[in-house]
DNA sequence: TCCCCTGTTGAACTTTTGTTCTAATAACAG
DNA sequence: CTGTTATTAGAACAAAAGTTCAACAGGGGA
């Protein structure tokens, strides 16, 4: 139920925050909207305020919050290496997370991350993992752990083998299978000594072209 | 080759407008970092100016920009539909892109969309796909066309078959082979009238658990 | 018609805030 | 040690920007 001049006041808005990374004064929507007093800005931003819209700083100059695109946290994810089989995986441990210089990073939304703490990415080199429906190229998120519950996707690091892989993880009586997406292909039996847990896969993202 | 103190201010800074959205005036920064004049702060933000790192609005307050966390755009797409064999895409056409009333939408970085125009999201139904690597519950990102390159993976819409399905397009002769990313799995070949295509994979977003 | 409500004006007022200046101090190279 | 440059201090100034106010216009509804 927002008159004209509100919903104007609004779409200035947006627009300036696209283009300056700072609110505007009240002045700069009497210019852009052509509004001939300051008050009136005044008068129609408390509407805002009062129907939920926007968020005013009281005396702080251009303290105007957009409710809308507001709260769209992005998430600095470094790209931590390459996982590929015969490699073992460059994971950092839990103390020396954070002092990881990683040449890369990944901006997420919190979609993506949804709120996990230490989350890393890898890119994927080669097919060995296309039975995980993981593909040469793909970029999987991963969370650090180093425990893993029966039928998570986790990235293992078999100390026998040298070798890493993605699989779900089932522990069963004194061994633990480790289990191809992939129906079609046998399983990998493992005793646990025998099976480090880098991280659990929590998202891939596959960028074609 | 930053200052112990210009760091501090930039560390400030992001923190701020973490919490904020909008920036910090010199008082704040005074305040927040435990620097004794407002000139200090003016000084430092000049240098921090002069190496890139912000960039500041003259005699505008709070106008101060971050370069890095700056430019991070996110676009929303809409999730349009699911896609399942048997099932239409709901796609819209070029004339009623404008109006989709979508009741989902997905807030991604440009990372993704990498500035492509009319992008749009489908939910992946069923393990149709899998054939391409894309599973079951996987979000397909599409970039709306009707048309395709050679070795494309594209959302083909198979007239007579009534059928949905994403392969990579290659024009033979006088038909269309339709090739599953699987390369163990035979092609699908068509006639050219038959096959409508309703947009090309962009990317493939898996969310995992 | 006369109120009451919403919205508008234009100006004035007060804070907030960027900027500038001078002097003092620290850091540093020769 | 000495001149030079980088940094700090504190204050003062001027512009920018939020807020307030009294008066006014229009539009219903009683």
């Amino acid at each position: 139920m927002l008159s004209q001049k509100q919903e104007r006041i609004l779409d200035f808005l947006r627009r300036f925050l696209d283009d300056k990374d700072y609110p505007p004064t009240v002045r700069d929507i009497v210019r852009g909207c052509g509004i001939s007093s300051t008050s009136v800005v005044d008068y129609n931003l408390n509407i805002l305020e009062r129907k939920g819209h926007i968020r005013r700083g009281r005396d702080i100059s251009r303290g105007i919050e957009l409710m809308d695109r507001n709260r769209r946290r992005l998430v600095r994810v470094p790209v931590i290496g390459r996982i590929a089989a015969g490699e073992p995986i460059p994971v950092p441990s839990a103390e020396t997370w954070n002092n990881v210089a990683s040449a890369e990073t990944l901006d997420l939304t919190e979609g993506l991350t949804r709120g996990k703490g230490e989350v890393y990415a890898l890119w994927v080199k080669g097919t060995s993992m296309v039975d995980a429906l993981i593909n040469d190229g793909d970029i999987v998120l991963m969370e650090y752990t180093n425990t893993a519950e029966n039928g998570e996707l986790i990235a293992v690091w078999l100390k026998g083998k040298r070798e890493a892989t993605l699989k779900r993880f089932y522990r069963e009586r004194d061994r633990i299978r480790l289990q191809p997406a992939n129906i079609e292909m046998k399983p990998v039996y493992a005793e646990p000594e025998n099976v480090e847990i880098q991280g659990k896969v929590i998202a891939v993202i596959r960028k074609l072209e």
